[in-house]
DNA sequence: GGTCTGACCGGCG
DNA sequence: ACGCCGGCCAGAC
């Protein structure tokens, strides 16, 4: 047994953002706090956010399908530009308008709920 | 080593 | 209906 180190690897948070993330079908998408919960941090939605940041530099990762819970595409400054978040969701089917997504709440994609926790 | 912020959310006044 | 505040985790200065 190695010692009470901390795991050196990665945080599995971030990881496990990722692995949510990736799970989000086209034309679906998510906001922070479902993930959060999902990953049993639901208060913590601001770290999935966060963690998104670094799943940023992970370019499989569909971080457009991520929304808040108003479903606007707050985190769209973060991307390579700040039309690709809107563009890409288009793409998919999903409709985006000033920012925000249509029918958000039938576009909405629950992994707690989807994935069937 | 302490402090602050961060792609948020929900509650309260 | 709107604005403000606290809370959670982790990294950067």
């Amino acid at each position: 047994m190695e010692k009470s180190k901390k795991q050196p690897a990665e945080h599995n948070f971030f990881e496990d953002v990722y692995a949510v993330v990736k799970l989000i079908p086209k034309g679906r998408v998510t906001n922070y706090g479902a993930i959060a919960r999902y990953l049993g941090t639901a208060m913590s939605a601001r770290m999935v956010g966060w963690a998104m940041n670094a799943a940023h530099a992970h370019k499989s990762i569909p971080a457009h399908r991520v929304v808040n819970a108003q479903g606007l595409l707050t985190g769209k400054h973060h991307f390579e530009t700040p039309n690709a978040m809107q563009h890409r969701l288009e793409k998919d089917g999903v409709k985006v308008k000033k920012d925000k997504v249509q029918d958000f709440e039938k576009r909405f994609w629950d992994p707690a709920r989807e994935l069937g926790l």
